[in-house]
DNA sequence: AGGCGTACTACGATAGTCGTAGTACGATAG
DNA sequence: CTATCGTACTACGACTATCGTAGTACGCCT
């Protein structure tokens, strides 16, 4: 089993939270949950790094927050959404386009022994 | 023309040197030249970043030095070379099979669009 | 003699990640 | 009805790789 190391991964975490909400509006908790099951458990991001990418990323304008109830009638305890901007999703695909020749550069250093 | 940025990139800087000293001993000046030219121009490592690694991957274990001429002759200036130890090798391939698992992870947050 | 390329070193700033800790609400089990 | 577990965060300081800027110094070519 081969462990992620998260410098590895750091520069991504920001495109990996904007990939699920191009979907639908989400918050924290769920987020994080999504990721470990999108990258079958061999990812799992920190919570103080999902938390301070939320206040980067709204502070550069990629995601917008809301404070909302988790069901229509106002039960449960209120949850902070985010949602993603037309800024955020053109850097989302900006950065879906970098990955493609990053991936490329980077292979060219991985040398395929036995 | 896609720019890569370095915190993409960040924690496989140590891979590509690495790399680079699996063949034969090397230097500063000519590795940052081979990073560029195997990269296909598409990415360069900064003289700093590239220094300091040095003396991580050195004190890491990875990595030893020797302070020689450029020609047996004893003509020209001194360089320091580093060559790759045995644990860097070891080092090296763990974070060639860690890419691959990477690599897999990361596509799956890629959209492909348009 | 001057400039370009080579081969570094020094140093402080920045920023993303991490560890640890603590809060607080709601649901479920005993 | 109480304790625990899962949920949903916030605070804060530490760490470290990268970066920007700057400066040194040698050798070679013109």
């Amino acid at each position: 089993m081969v462990e992620i190391s998260s410098d590895v991964i750091r520069g991504y975490n920001d495109t990996m939270i904007l990939y699920i909400l191009s979907n639908e509006p989400s918050y924290g908790y769920n987020i994080s949950k999504q990721i470990k099951a999108i990258s079958e458990e061999k990812y799992s991001i920190k919570e103080t790094t999902l938390y301070s990418a939320f206040t980067r990323m709204e502070k550069n304008g990629y995601i917008e927050s809301f404070v909302a109830n988790p069901d229509p009638e106002g039960n449960g305890k209120k949850r902070t959404y985010y949602q993603i901007t037309e800024n955020g999703k053109n850097y989302y695909k900006a950065k879906c386009d970098e990955w493609e020749v990053t991936k490329d550069v980077i292979q060219k250093f991985i040398h395929k022994v036995d």
